[in-house]
DNA sequence: AGCTTTAAGTTGTCATTGACAACATCGCGC
DNA sequence: GCGCGATGTTGTCAATGACAACTTAAAGCT
């Protein structure tokens, strides 16, 4: 019978995460998340000023466990920057599938997001995790006749859009294997058995 | 001062559609668009049992717009099949950004959209025009190794990642021209100006 | 040790909201 | 011209987010 909880503020996000995961963001509510850990229903507003601050204290949270989910994934396939890029690629769409609590955050912050400094350094370092993997693949030397920048995009666009594909439950490819999905799609746009190639475009004469 | 409103159903659609694109979706509420209408709080009960059904029907009109705008800016540019095809591309991620709140319903639908007939119809009437479009454009000759359904799922998970990073507050791109990025993006992909590709792979040697 | 200050939780309250029930009115079909 | 169903209305309830005022635990200072 502890007046103090310990950690409520950890426990708040952690079941603030499982609560949007099985039963979607619009079904959370800072009360019964006071009720779920035995705790009065003021007692969230001592850790986060209103429920938007909850959401993107969770994103950055998410940021941060997303940049370790992607890094792991990378270092399992070794040092061949290229094929490294790929694993991310892959693992990036893993994980919006595997924590959708942080992944929509992440991918749906609150118009107050500039406000949240917090929140912009995690996304900052998301970003530059996939921007310094992409330099690498290049230095390697693949598409070597691309700004980074560009590869970064159409790598990012395609993660996210299969990821919106897989988890849309009004699109004909839920039921399909996911796993298999993922590759085929990733390995499409990276390549990583050619690595020679040094253009995004697909025309025979590379650029142009 | 009218006892009746007249055609209150269509309305609140339009005004819901309004305030979402303006307030964003968790600011939308039944009893604030009924005042807005000049309406008792209880009168939007009449034409939709619960907030969710007419967000449904809010994503059954968007799903319609959408193919009305897709298949007009393809016949704007023709009859090329494969110009059509980027075309629709193109204009599946601009409708993204115009039409922001039937967007959002089309692709983040609530949990119980399987009981909702008509939104499970428009959606696939939505995606049987892509994928007629992708159909004729291989019947053209392009792609003609790969599978249609291969075809569709690259193509929507590439508008679908652009939209996201374009509409996404925390991604470095929004300042870019969207334009010109929506072009160079959807060119990458679908590249018209060489219709002779047979393959979604970049290796020189088309299908393996 | 004892005092103070502050972080963390509590009870109480308020306006807003979605949902529902019971009632009122309009207008169309007979 | 009447009856009935569609459409709106008023009234109410429980849940929620936000806030204010109060209490307690814990950490720090002397």
């Amino acid at each position: 019978m502890t007046y103090h909880h310990g950690n409520l503020r950890k426990s708040l996000l952690d079941r603030a995460a499982h609560v949007i995961a099985e039963q979607g963001i619009e079904s959370l509510s800072l009360r019964a998340l006071a009720r779920d850990l035995g705790v009065s229903h003021a007692a969230p507003a001592r850790h986060f000023a209103d429920k938007a601050e909850l959401l993107r204290a969770l994103a950055t949270e998410g940021n941060d466990r997303f940049i370790a989910y992607i890094l792991e994934a990378a270092d399992a396939t070794g040092s061949d920057p290229l094929v490294r890029y790929a694993a991310m690629g892959k693992a990036f769409i893993r994980f919006s599938l595997l924590y959708p609590a942080y992944y929509r955050t992440i991918t749906h912050p609150d118009v107050a997001t500039h406000a949240d400094a917090d929140l912009k350094a995690s996304a900052e370092r998301r970003n530059l995790v996939v921007l310094d993997a992409a330099r690498a693949a290049q230095a390697a030397g693949w598409l070597t006749n691309e700004k980074t920048e560009d590869v970064v995009l159409f790598s990012i666009a395609t993660v996210r859009g299969v990821s919106a594909i897989l988890s849309d439950p009004l699109t004909p490819y839920r039921d399909e294997d996911a796993d298999a999905l993922i590759e085929r799609m990733v390995d499409l746009i990276i390549d990583p058995k050619n690595p020679q190639r040094n253009s995004l475009s697909k025309r025979k004469g590379a650029a142009q």
